[in-house]
DNA sequence: CAATTAACTTTGATAAGACAAAGTTAATTA
DNA sequence: TAATTAACTTTGTCTTATCAAAGTTAATTG
């Protein structure tokens, strides 16, 4: 069985992965991703490699192997199913579920998670928006765009928030722009690098104004997201 | 913060305290309970006593100070209504729930606990009939006998399993012994050394057999266990 | 193209936690 | 009391995971 070292690897090196799959992730990024020291990270990143998890290419960085990203992508479902049990089930908010959510991953049994998954209907999102990789490791791709680059005026709904920081959760929370919320890009300013939004209540809408940098953050979606 | 190996050495010292306050706890006694050669625990047991949550005297034993005690207790209140929540809210039978329970008490913050005891009700006993040490480390006596010497013929209840191996469990739940269960002790030979008892069941009342080493794993009130 | 620099790897050290095997203590038996 | 034995401690070694600091590679810049 794969440590948790070795889980948190794996994980941050699917998490970390370039858009561009012929690409490795260099060491640099993982290091600073894990949270540890360079050498740390070659030294770990050879051991798991050993185990023929990773392939590693001195100088070139770290690339899963079939098998590492099925383990990393039992990781995450560990992950974001437990997140979702403990803001739907325990009532914890969704900002504050993160950290409890990264130690939780490593210990609950296969038996558990089956329990978990059953009480809260196999449920294909996290409360993030996030995709929950099913049981047999397959992640349901979304076709997300971003508040950046969505179309204006359109009726649109938030699918996917990317900052998961409880600092970042609580500003979204005040906004209304949790995932499901419904929405229309009002407008761009590029001089002034903001976007205008209308949050689309059923008591009232409310006008939202975010710069470009934290409009990359939210994903979103034209047609309605099946549960 | 104490590590999950202090806890779980510190949580089992607890356990196996001797019922006689004045005496220590040998070393062999918690090697086994840890399940490490006796070498590890005395080793690991001078470093928990440079750390003054134990006292330890070569070749006496180790007895824990009032700071290890209020942490093993900590740990033991997180492992039992872990257990509970396990059970009562996500639905698992409670002959396999202490071995998630064993690995989630490390990892639960103070914050998800208090969560889960809100939504527990503040309960007071495991699955098990174990009690849960309140958050300040009080431990509610339980003044039970064990079906070995209680009163024979009068109506009492089970409160309490000590033997929490699932086979066990599992058996108890056939005979239909679970905590919260009516019973009369119908009679008892000191030849045969057996117990025999009636389980009072709403539908029809049933005959269980057992031997005194097994009574001896059930613990009694005469009273109703309160809430 | 040489010098500089950023990114990476190697080396040496440390800490926690474990085991095996050898050594010690103290109780039990003869 | 001497020999035996059970229980315990010590010693030496191992594994995993980490850092700091020194060394290396390769890209960038003058
Ligand atoms: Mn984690
Ligand atoms: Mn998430
Ligand atoms: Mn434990
Ligand atoms: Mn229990």
């Amino acid at each position: 069985m794969a440590s948790r070292t070795i889980e948190n690897y794996l994980k941050q090196i699917y998490l970390s992965r370039p858009a561009d799959e012929t690409q490795w992730l260099t060491m640099g990024k993982l290091s600073a991703a894990v949270g540890v020291t360079p050498g740390t990270a070659t030294s770990m990143v050879r051991a798991i490699s050993d185990a023929h998890l990773v392939e590693y290419e001195p100088r070139a960085g770290v690339r899963l192997t079939p098998a590492g990203e099925q383990l990393a992508l039992h990781v995450l479902r560990r992950h974001r199913l437990i997140e979702l049990l403990l803001v739907q089930v325990l009532g914890l908010d969704w900002s504050e579920v993160h950290d409890d959510a990264e130690e939780l991953e490593h210990v609950v049994s296969d038996r558990l998670l089956a329990k978990i998954d059953e009480i809260l209907q196999h449920p294909a999102f996290d409360p993030h928006g996030d995709p929950i990789p099913t049981a047999g490791g397959v992640v349901r791709r979304q076709d997300c765009c971003t508040l950046l680059d969505c179309p204006l005026g359109e009726p649109t709904s938030i699918a996917r928030i990317l900052d998961q920081s409880a600092e970042f959760l609580q500003y979204v929370n005040q906004c209304g722009l949790l995932p499901g919320a419904e929405i229309r890009v009002a407008s761009r300013n590029h001089q002034a690098q903001t976007v205008e939004l209308m949050v689309i209540k059923s008591d009232e809408n409310q006008l939202v104004a975010m710069s470009f940098s934290v409009a990359e953050k939210f994903l979103v979606q034209l047609n309605e997201r099946k549960k």
